[in-house]
DNA sequence: CGATGAAGTGAGTGACCGCTCACACCACCG
DNA sequence: CGGTGGTGTGAGCGGTCACTCACTTCATCG
C-alpha cells in the first residue's frame, strides 16, 4: 500500500484499511451473498490476512452490516448530489434523481449488494435496521427535493425496485416481450 | 419420527416424500436464505435423515432450485385461480390478482423464499433461468387477463417488487411516515 | 417361503468455516 | 538505546458443511 504522500496523522491506517476491506467485500459479496461467502475471500480480495480482517472487523456480521450501510451511502450521496445538479441546471430533479438511479444499477456490484442486503435482512435484525434507515433518509430525500404527492413517491421507489429484481435475474438485455416491458422505461 | 416407537413403519413412495421435503424446505429457507441454511436443517424439518434427503434430492443445488420452483409454482396457480374466480363474478381481474398478490406476501414464508431466490440467482444460473421463466408467465398472464397497456403492467410489477422488499425489511406495520408511505396502497 | 428392489438410516469423510493466539515487524518517543 | 503501541501474520482450533457408504427394514410377488 502507498503509505500518505505528506501531512501529519489526519487518518490512522486502520481506518484507511477498514475503506479498502469494504470497497473489496463489496466486490466480493455480491456473488453468494453475506452467507454465502467465506471471510477469507474478502480477506484475500482486500490484500490482507484473515486474522487482520478480524481485528478490524470482530465478527463477520458487522462486516456485513458495514457493507449494507457503505452500499446505502453511495445511493444516498448519488441523490444528493444529482438533485443539486439538477437544481442548479434548473432542471427536474425527480427526473434526475431516478436517471441516477438507472444509472448506480449499471454498476452491477451495487445492485447485488443491495438485494443481497434485503434477503439477509430477514436473518439478521442490524441489517434490517439499515435497509430501513435508509430508506427513511431516501424517502425523506426525494420527497423533499422533488414535492411529489404519496402515490407519487411510492411508485418511484416501486419502480427501483423492479430495476432492481430484473438486473438481479439478468432480464435486462433479453428480448423476450416480458423483460422489454419490465426493463423498458 | 412418528413411527419409530411402534414396529409398524409405513412407506411413503419418493414422490410424496419428495412433496413433503420442498413444502419443509421452503419453511426452512426463509429465514437464512438458500446458501446460509444447512441441508441437515432441511432433512430435521422434513422428518427424514439427511442420508435419505441427498437421494431425493442429488445435491443441494437441486432441492435449491425445485424450492424456488415450487415458490413461483404457488404464484402461479393463485393468480390463475384469483382472475378465474374475479371474471366469474364479474369482477375486475386485475384488481384480483393485485389483491391476491398482497394476500400472498401475508406468507412471510413465500415472500421471504421469493427475495431469497432473486438473491441466489446471482450465483446460481439455473435459478435465474426459473425466476426469468416465471416472470415471463405471469406477466404473459395478467396482460391477457387485464388487457393493460406496457405502462400499467410494469406498474403492476413494480407494485409487487416494493411490496417483497418493504416486508422483507420488516417495514409494514412501522409507524414511521416513510413506511406508510411506501407500504400503504 | 425366499428373492428383489425400493425406502430409509447411523456413522462417518474430508474440506471448509468463523475465529483466536502467539508472535513478528515497524515507527516513534524519551 | 530500550520501550511502547499499533500494524500485520502463520498456524491452527473446534465446529460445521455437503455429501457418501454400508447397512437395515419394508412391501410385493412368484
Amino acid at each position: 500500500m502507498a503509505p500518505a504522500t505528506t501531512t501529519k496523522r489526519t487518518l490512522s491506517t486502520a481506518e484507511a484499511r477498514r475503506e479498502t476491506v469494504l470497497e473489496a467485500a463489496m466486490g466480493v459479496f455480491c456473488e453468494r451473498g453475506y452467507l454465502g461467502t467465506p471471510t477469507k475471500d474478502v480477506a484475500e480480495a482486500a490484500g490482507i490476512s484473515q486474522a487482520y480482517l478480524f481485528r478490524l472487523f470482530p465478527t463477520k456480521s458487522d462486516l456485513v452490516v458495514a457493507v449494507a450501510q457503505r452500499a446505502n451511502d453511495r445511493i444516498r450521496e448519488a441523490f444528493v448530489k444529482a438533485a443539486a445538479q439538477a437544481k442548479a441546471a434548473g432542471e427536474d430533479p425527480g427526473e434526475a434523481m431516478g436517471r441516477v438511479y438507472g444509472d448506480l444499477l449499471e454498476d452491477r456490484t451495487l445492485l447485488l449488494n443491495l438485494i443481497h442486503q434485503f434477503a439477509a435482512a430477514a436473518s439478521m435484525p442490524e441489517v434490517a435496521e439499515a435497509s430501513r434507515a435508509s430508506f427513511a433518509e431516501l424517502v425523506a430525500l426525494v420527497e423533499q427535493e422533488t414535492g411529489r404527492d404519496a402515490e407519487s413517491l411510492q411508485r418511484f421507489f416501486a419502480h427501483g425496485m423492479l430495476m432492481n429484481t430484473m438486473a438481479a435475474i439478468g432480464a435486462p438485455g433479453r428480448d423476450e416481450r416480458w423483460a422489454q416491458l419490465l426493463t423498458g422505461c
